[in-house]
DNA sequence: CTCCGTGCAAAAGGTTTGCACTGGT
DNA sequence: ACCAGTGCAAACCTTTTGCACGGAG
């Protein structure tokens, strides 16, 4: 995500936390910031080694629970994915993910097509709001070894 | 899934194994039984909760190594879905799933529409084989306690 | 008979919890 | 000043690994 587009998230990011008396802390703009800067799918751990650098003595326990206080708030998505270790996006417009079966990596995909879908807004008391497309397959790199 | 098509996938599986020269164990029978009758999407520890009535001393261990293997061999899916542990569905045709973000269910949904979406070849050098919609929303139970 | 699969125990992550202290409002 | 947020350590849960034994091919 561009530097830009950082700003504004953090901006509102500030904005939301007054709106709910919410305590605006050190931590809770870093770690929002380190997810949004990566543009990868970092686990909690990941986030925590980049942060740590610029919080002295900051805790993996303060990471995760700020990540779920995220999460809680919307900013944040909680990603799905084949490794053992949750992972976290700073994306919360309609996208979707490659999924390498091989070795795990994820993509993002945006196609214009791909968001047109229209959701069925209920299913059987289920209210649908939104939606993400999980294409599974075989990445560049898994290609060239299978095939090696 | 109705216990018809449970014989047939065994069947199969019995196949499958005796041709690439898998020993079919007890274990793997039950283990792959158990996931195939079970409609929502066991964890390796429900499967194991299930199974071990069935097959005394079985080990916690066998179940993730025999629950792997059935991954590999094609015949039943890991999942990646909210929840801390990993989830394993017996189905590996192409259907889609409804996830409350409330309370981390899911359901599945075939909707014949919804399986039709063309995906792209390739992404820059990624195969892609196949895909899964994720509905992402409340369930019923949710939206009534969330009024409530 | 030969291996591969299994069971057990222990280790290895990832994540959560209890409690005292600190810092935002 | 008050209460929520944080740090630390320990607990907890899921998953993996090493090794010896037993059963399938």
């Amino acid at each position: 995500m561009n530097q830009a587009a950082v700003q504004r998230r953090l901006q509102q990011f500030e904005t939301l936390c007054r709106q709910r008396g919410l305590p605006l802390t050190v931590q809770r703009r870093d770690i929002f910031q380190a997810v949004l800067q990566s543009d990868d799918h970092p686990s909690a751990d990941q986030v925590y080694d980049v942060v740590k650098d610029r919080i002295a003595g900051l805790s993996r326990t303060t990471v995760y629970r700020v990540l779920d206080t995220l999460v809680q708030l919307g900013v944040v998505r909680r990603l799905h994915h084949p490794g053992a270790a949750v992972r976290f996006d700073g994306r919360v417009d309609r996208h979707h993910h490659l999924v390498c079966r091989l070795c795990d990596q994820v993509v993002d995909v945006t196609g214009r097509d791909l968001d047109r879908l229209k959701p069925p807004r209920q299913r059987g008391g289920f209210l649908v709001e939104d939606y993400t497309i999980q294409f599974v397959g075989v990445c560049a790199a898994c290609r060239e070894e299978t095939e090696a």
